[in-house]
DNA sequence: ATTCTATGTCGAA
DNA sequence: TCGACCTAGAATA
């Protein structure tokens, strides 16, 4: 479930599970064998975030592991060592836990200008305490471009993934095939404090919830719902169903490869 | 047994 | 805009 509240939450549990500490590193399935190597009894000494990549550094080690999980990448804490391995593990670590990585789009070690050149190339990132949301303003603002495909530009935000996306665009009214040259200031100000609180509530919870409480299946008098995507969501991957709001059926297009959804009814504004 | 899908990104056409 | 790629589980046959 990798958007940036994932990779964040990832971050925060490897800082907690392994610094300071010695680290056996490995790749069971092989293709990160020579720079697991490089790692391997090196003490971790930092895990980092930034949009949806992930930056592990290690003590005596120049280079920095690099995670993208891309679609379906895992990275999973279980206690313990010596545990069996399971599919195709890319990378192993242990020190008393075991962090399994799978699926990873990328898993490479990058020198330390080729961290700062991958992460100059990302637009601020709502979870960052030092992310300035007129960065992103500046592309926004000039851009014929819908804000619904700007949002999910990781040169102009980075970490927003499509339920997000969706759910930001829901959560403010704002038609998502909206240039963003008329989105408001006020309005992409509005969109990018929602995104702070919706994506630290992700990193807390490890879920995407953006229902507000007023709307939640109880409060309108129907039976929760039982999302598949481990949270309770506006519209994303909603189609077809009653808007929890004003009851029409919600949307779905393609738009730049991605499944976009919306609520036409709610969803008025620039 | 095979096909499909997924909260992503890149590069070729 | 399209296919390729990383993997696993669900859906379909």
């Amino acid at each position: 479930m990798p958007e940036g509240h994932t990779l964040h939450r990832l971050a925060d549990e490897l800082r907690t599970t392994y610094v300071g500490r010695a680290v056996t590193s490995s790749s069971p399935q092989g293709r990160f064998a020579a720079e697991a190597a490089r790692i391997d009894g090196h003490v971790l000494d930092g895990a980092e975030a930034w949009g949806k990549h992930l930056f592990v550094s290690f003590a005596d080690v120049p280079e920095q592991a690099h995670v993208h999980l891309g679609l379906y990448g895992t990275f999973v804490i279980s206690p313990g060592v010596d545990r069996p391995v399971v599919g195709q593990v890319r990378w192993r670590l242990e020190a008393g836990s075991t962090a399994d990585l799978r699926g990873a789009n990328t898993c490479e070690l990058l020198t330390p200008p080729e961290v700062d050149a991958r992460i100059a190339r990302l637009g601020p990132d709502p979870l960052r305490a030092d992310a300035d949301p007129d960065r992103a303003w500046h592309r926004i603002h000039r851009s014929t471009t819908p804000i619904a495909a700007l949002l999910m530009d990781q040169a102009v935000l980075g970490g927003v993934g499509n339920v997000y996306r969706a759910e930001v665009l829901f959560r403010n009214e704002v038609a998502p095939m909206t240039a963003g040259r008329r989105v408001t200031h006020k309005r992409w100000n509005a969109m990018w404090a929602d995104l702070v609180d919706l994506m630290r509530d992700g990193v807390r919870t490890g879920r995407i919830d953006t229902v507000r409480p007023e709307h939640e299946p109880e409060a309108m008098g129907r039976p929760p719902r039982a999302d598949d995507h481990g949270g309770e969501v506006y519209v994303y991957r909603r189609e077809g169903q009653a808007c929890l709001v004003c009851g029409m059926p919600v949307r779905r297009r393609v738009l730049a490869g991605r499944n976009l959804f919306w609520c036409p009814t709610c969803q008025h504004r620039g």
